[in-house]
DNA sequence: CACACTTACGATATTCGTAAGGATT
DNA sequence: AATCCTTACGAATATCGTAAGTGTG
């Protein structure tokens, strides 16, 4: 039994004629015959019972007519459905980011994802560096974005660009009118951090050992948005990654560059290796790569 | 997108492998790569990534294999439930008896078509004559059973005997004792009747009436066993077809032969004429002809 | 170098269209 | 006689298998 054979079927049930079916489906009258015949004799008995003037399904002709029109329904639902995932008309991503990006820089290049592919949808998980990394490794989504991790091992990374980490300090605190500074100035004061498990704690913390310095930690809390709002309020001063430059300032607080030594990570996307991606998927990789090359 | 190539699809993708599932669907591994390849061509992307020392299913392959899987299942289905159907193997159908026949000799003929095709669900329509004519010209019935219509327009008839009318008379009753009986004797009595629209009532009347003789209905009912069981109280006479011989004697009545005028019907097969029997309606009437030859 | 997929090419099988045949109204 | 389906046969197409090619671990 064939996709073809069920098609001519199909003609000729509901032209009620060989003839009549050929024109439809662009085949010749004998064609037809064939094809009916060959249905036939697979299935084992007569489907029509043709009479030089009359044309009749016998019944169980009859039984075969719906199940006819589901198969090649449910037939090209199933091709159409997967052309469109290809030619990107169709479709669902999911991506990891780090909140500082996700909260930043991403929206601009989701903005342009979607007004070239207005139908995929994107589900954005907006979790710490580490669970990015997790996830991506684990296959449960294609596409992270985050500090680029020290292990890459079956991974395939794009780095971005490099984001150094900036000093935030309330606007009434005597360093806001500096233009830059050090770390030795900056650690005077009490500090507003992100709460362990934080990649950025740990890299700064990781830093700073390395320079034989360290926090002195007063306030920790989850999310960025609380630290800024805690440095605005004068409770002390944080260290950022410079992504959050712009929520910081709507904040209301100040940022300031800091050098010396100055701490700086590659931002990267992050794709499991030997492991296709999607062409939504890839998509946009190529979306965001573009994107953040256009950025300052 | 054919059904072979959905079927190479699933072999690859269960088996991992190009060679393997060649192997699996017999087929050569070149051919089983020309057939992805189409597929992939067909669908206007990649559904697996080969690199000569891993295969991996994309994204969209992922999609496409619960598709490919459901869409084989489905034709398969359908192609195993017409062949059966065609077997005999499953099926359905609906005839229509009159009553006379439908409590005599139809059951036998029941009890070999069950035992031929076991699988093949019959439903009886015990219905007047007429109804069964009825049923059959509309079509929703194949097989009829009941006494030859006057009009056989657009039917085709097979004749299975020609039954004639007894009497049915009390134990007690005078007539009880002979061999048979004349009308001109019979109908000094009270008769006791089918209702109008009852075939048997009107070929009755109408034969009858030829004759310049007349029914003395004292009662009637609808159902032979009715009439039976009234006849076998000493209610009265009755004038049934043959075929209720025994259930007459059963009920505690006698039947007797009449004479001049004899008044028999054909009893038939009808079906519609220019419209195919399904196999187990085709069957049917085989065995039902078999059968009833096969009968005194 | 071994293994797995791809490409090339000749052979086979299937399908198609034209032309002739048969049956019914 | 006209119409519609079937059969016959040669041609085009598709598919398959063997053999050679390519790339990766």
């Amino acid at each position: 039994m064939n996709k073809r054979q069920l098609q001519v079927f199909l003609a000729v049930a509901e032209t009620g004629s060989f003839a009549d079916a050929a024109t439809l489906i662009h085949l010749s009258q004998p064609a037809v015959s064939l094809s009916i015949k060959g249905l036939e004799e697979d299935l084992g008995g007569a489907l029509f019972v043709r009479s030089t003037r009359s044309l009749h399904l016998t019944q169980e002709g009859q039984a075969l007519l719906p199940t006819a029109r589901s198969l090649l329904a449910a037939w090209a639902d199933a091709e159409h459905e997967l052309k469109q995932r290809f030619k990107l008309n169709i479709g669902k991503l999911a991506i990891a980011v780090m909140p500082s990006l996700a909260a930043s820089l991403l929206p601009s290049g989701l903005r342009i994802y979607r007004q070239r592919y207005p139908n995929i949808k994107v589900e954005v998980h907006d979790v710490l560096t580490d669970t990015v990394v997790e996830m991506v490794r684990s296959g449960h989504i294609e596409i992270g974005l985050s500090f680029l991790p020290k292990d890459t091992k079956e991974l395939t990374v794009h780095t971005l660009f490099n984001d150094r980490f900036i000093a935030v300090v309330p606007k009434e605190h005597p360093l806001s009118q500096k233009q830059e500074l050090t770390w030795q100035v900056l650690l005077r004061y009490d500090v507003i951090s992100l709460q362990r498990p934080s990649s950025v704690r740990s890299m700064i913390e990781g830093a700073l050992a390395d320079a034989d310095m360290e926090f002195n930690v007063a306030f920790d809390a989850h999310q960025l948005a609380t630290v800024g709002r805690m440095v605005a309020e004068g409770l002390g001063v944080a260290v950022v990654p410079s992504l959050c430059h712009r929520q910081m300032l709507e904040q209301g607080a100040v940022c300031l560059p800091i050098k010396a030594p100055m701490i700086c990570r590659d931002v990267a996307i992050i794709t499991r290796a030997k492991v296709p991606l999607s062409v939504a998927a890839e998509a946009m990789v190529a979306t965001l790569l573009e994107t953040f090359a256009a950025l300052p």
